[in-house]
DNA sequence: GGATTATATCCGCCTTTCCGGATTTGACAA
DNA sequence: TTGTCAAATCCGGAAAGGCGGATATAATCC
């Protein structure tokens, strides 16, 4: 029941119910790409994903200097079935939108100083 | 998305989360039928109540002196979905059945000395 | 080794939340 | 109207959570 609780808390903030939002729509970002679209300094974005890896809501995988957060794909049938609905209600969020038109943009500046 | 944070924040405590699953096991019940089953204290009770009925998930119904809570019936989709998904999980914790055998052992007291 | 970059953690501060006893409100009955 | 019972709200204190700048860690490259 705590446990029970404790996952939910871990959805119950804005910025990780983005966070979560976002990982579900792009599949795997790292702090950095979180920092550019949510726009909020970096010691925020990881102590928010600390919640949610703490929470088991998160994945990590290093690569060189970057660490990579991923949706976990061994969460429970709770879990899973709890991301499924926000997923069907997220789409008439306008911040969920907002947030997937940010990454896009950010996505394509980033090829352009890059290429 | 805030209001859908502050939405999941009111599922996110252990008592709140104990008296949403009464109230989908039992239908409706007064704050002293929860003061008995959850062993707490009123203004504890009346207080997690109020919480939840500012985050529409109850519903009151004044009978006399008595304050009857039902979970919200026009409560939005997504609330539906949630309460659902919940219902599956809870039969397989421990405390949701033990809350619920002290409510049978509540409304047995109460017929016998009413009688 | 030393510099650089990405990330994690520390720190003090502030806001929110929770608690439960005490008080107030509201409904009913005598 | 007065008393009583259920419930809501108030109150002060404790605990938890959020914030973001500062610092520590970890990996990479020269």
């Amino acid at each position: 029941m705590n446990h029970l609780a404790l996952t939910i808390k871990a959805l119950s903030d804005p910025i990780r119910l983005r966070m979560v939002l976002l990982l579900q729509a792009e599949g795997e970002l790292c702090v950095c790409d979180l920092m550019a679209v949510l726009n909020l300094p970096q010691s925020t974005v990881s102590r928010h994903l600390a919640y949610l890896k703490r929470s088991c809501w998160v994945d990590t995988r290093r690569q060189g200097v970057w660490m990579y957060y991923t949706l976990s794909r061994e969460s429970c049938i709770f879990c899973q079935e709890f991301l499924q609905i926000l997923r069907q209600h997220a789409g008439s969020l306008p911040e969920v939108t907002a947030d997937r038109n940010a990454f896009a943009a950010y996505l394509k500046e980033k090829s352009i100083t890059c290429s």
